[in-house]
RNA sequence: CGGGGAGUACCUCAGUCUGGUAGAGGGGCGCCUUUGGGAGGCGCAGGUCGCAGGUUCGAAUCCUGUCUCCCCGACCA
């Protein structure tokens, strides 16, 4: 490929709206130029790079006797409303619906199990079809809520999903446990660091499910991981155990204290000095969304813990939950936010309590009066036992769920989520087949998504200094850089040099780019190399009359090493064939 | 949706407070010079100042409305 016939001008400035450096240094060389908010044009070099990406993922799902095939980005409503998920798609703004010409409702699919599912109960009819694993890659389209971070968070993206269908439970562990180690091939032969965790399933629902998390700082997720004992998940969904158990008191009475203008828990303890945190019970009150109502409910956590929302909506089987506001908390509790207790709240309220709070004795929480607390309450003597749940986030520090190991948090990038459906598709679309012994039996199903566009970003995240991108050699947009500094009939020996390796490199099937543009200096040439990232560089220059090139790895860009040119093409073959991305021996035509 | 900020050339931005000829740097084009780390000189092209109203002799600048984009929170590959 000869580099003056890409249509591209880099940018020696970062784009203004750039927050993280994938989004940056693809803005700056050209891969990428938004559209609108979080929909983006991807110039040639990204589209190689996704290419790549694909490629490493249909040969590994093949390898895996999946099957590829191709779903409809529009989808009709109908679909959705017989799953139950058109009301929480709409409710939620994430889907871009709209009507067409004769009025009916219409959609671009976010996802694809109704479509998927629809196509199965009609394809699918016996336990002889079973089982099977389908997938496609795709262009999915969500209105998120806040577009980010360029490839990362887009409304538009491209992401690869399957979906497994098996006669029984078992059968689906089976098929999802193959996935699970489809994903772990895929994204080390992306050349990508990454973290399996436990997750929560949301939206898409089912029972297990977990994410492949690429280890990045500018990660948009945090996670929990224990290195001793191989524990993680995602904070979401993390279980833990507390290490600092409440103080064990004597018992007293209940009292009440004036503690004007005191509304957060470090307020409280440099007025009581003498009550930890541990002792404090915080009352939280959220605002739920359920299917058919609304309501109110008070969380009770320990006061140096906080609320894991996702916890609390999965346990309350609630669609959404958002701290109760201002309004609310005075009519219920008939004081100013800040003084909300458990204690003489209406009946309306439901209160649920964290287990962070079990244990916890004579303790200090607000009073449901402005600018009053009570001091020493104590659960079963002056308020009943609450109900616990597990509604806590995990914070660093904390246990494993077995006591055995300390939890760090750190951050990653998800790029992969595999979960387990069970029958929640199937049942509610009628998608059974005929068993062996003639009974109709629901499918159970697994789906499986990768974030195609988002491994591109992600690689960059992993991967990059202050000059410019470092691509893993898999998936690189090209394998090999040729950079002839005097290019254009100013040198004839270099220009014949480099045209010769070119043509050589393409017909070893090995992908090169050759920066053969005239009239740009030696400096640039070296700087946009830098920036694109290519991992193997050849340079052409000074030596060219002796056949000689300068050879070096942009990982290290100091070691250089002049060698013969032939050498250099020999260690570029080699460096391909070991990535794997060795590809179809091409014959130059002439132009 | 709530809270904050910004829309001026392909990119990064000044100019807006205090109304009066549309600016810089980078990038692009031409010529000269230079050629192993974003070289230098001369010249050229490129802008309905987001959009619509209003105030004014006169609006990028003041007022009203509106759209878009970005950042902070709830979504997810």
């Amino acid at each position: 490929m000869y580099q003056s016939h890409l249509p591209v001008t880099t940018l020696r400035e970062e784009p203004a709206d750039a927050e993280v450096p994938s989004h940056a240094l693809m803005a700056r060389a050209g891969f990428l130029q938004k559209l609108v908010s979080g929909v983006y044009v991807y110039g040639p070099m990204l589209w190689r790079v996704i290419r790549r990406i694909e490629t490493i993922v249909r040969e590994e799902h093949d390898r895996a006797g999946c099957v590829e095939m191709l779903m409809p980005a529009l989808q009709p409503m109908e679909l959705w409303v017989e799953s139950g998920r058109w009301d929480r798609y709409v409710q939620d703004g994430i889907l871009f619906h709209f009507r067409d010409r004769k009025g009916s409702e219409m959609c671009l699919g976010p996802t694809h199990e109704e479509v998927v599912t629809d196509y199965a109960r009609r394809m699918i009819q016996s336990w002889r079809q079973l089982p099977v694993t389908v997938y496609q890659i795709q262009t999915k389209f969500r209105d998120e809520i806040r577009p980010r971070f360029g490839l990362m968070r887009g409304r538009e993206f491209l992401m690869k999903d399957a979906y497994s269908f098996d006669a029984d439970e078992e059968g689906m562990r089976e098929s999802y446990s193959r996935m699970r180690e489809v994903y772990k091939n895929v994204f080390h032969r992306c050349g990508l660091r990454f973290t399996i965790v436990h997750a929560d399933s949301g939206s898409i629902g089912g029972s297990t499910s977990e994410e492949f998390m690429v280890d990045a700082v500018t990660g948009e997720d945090a996670i929990a991981v224990c290195e001793e004992t191989g524990y993680s998940a995602n904070v979401e969904t993390a279980r833990f155990r507390i290490p600092n158990p409440p103080p064990e008191v004597e018992e007293r009475p209940m009292r009440r204290e004036a503690t004007p203008g005191a509304k957060s828990c470090e307020q409280l303890r440099e007025l009581f000095p003498e009550v930890p945190l541990e002792q404090m019970v915080k009352t939280v009150l959220y605002h739920v969304t359920w299917p058919d109502r609304e309501g109110l409910v008070a969380v009770l956590i320990r006061g140096d813990r906080e609320v894991n929302e996702v916890k609390l909506a999965n346990h309350l089987l609630a669609l959404k939950v958002e701290l109760a506001d201002e309004d609310e908390i005075r009519r219920v509790t008939g004081a100013e936010p800040g003084f909300a207790g458990p204690i003489g709240l209406p009946e309306e309220v439901r209160v649920v309590a964290d287990g962070s709070v079990q244990g916890v004795c004579g303790f200090l929480c607000g009073a449901n009066v402005t600018d009053e607390h009570l001091l020493d309450v104590w659960f079963g003597r002056d308020l009943p036992e609450p109900e616990i749940a597990d509604l806590g986030m995990v914070q660093e520090g904390d246990l494993t769920p077995d006591g055995k190991g300390v939890i760090r948090i750190t951050r990653g990038i998800e790029v992969g989520h595999v979960f387990q459906l069970g029958t929640k598709y199937s049942d509610a679309m009628n998608a059974v087949y005929t068993s062996r012994n003639g009974h109709q039996r629901p499918l159970w199903m697994g789906c499986y998504g990768i974030g195609v566009s988002r491994i591109a970003a992600a690689a960059i995240e992993q991967n990059h200094d202050e000059h410019g991108m470092i691509w893993p050699l898999p998936i690189a947009p090209y394998a090999v850089h040729v950079v002839e500094l005097k290019s254009g009939g100013k040198d004839p020996a270099e220009d014949l040099l480099a045209s010769r390796i070119h043509d050589e490199l393409e017909a070893r099937g090995v992908d090169v780019l050759w920066d053969d543009r005239g009239n740009v200096s030696p400096g640039v040439k070296f700087k946009d190399a830098d920036l694109i990232g290519i991992p193997l560089r050849i340079v052409v220059g000074r030596d060219a009359h002796e056949g000689k090139v300068e050879w070096s790895l942009r990982t290290d860009p100091r070691d250089k090493e002049t060698i013969p040119w032939e050498e250099a093409v020999e260690r570029a073959v080699a460096a391909c064939r070991e990535a794997g991305r060795l590809g179809a021996p091409r014959t130059p035509v002439p132009v």
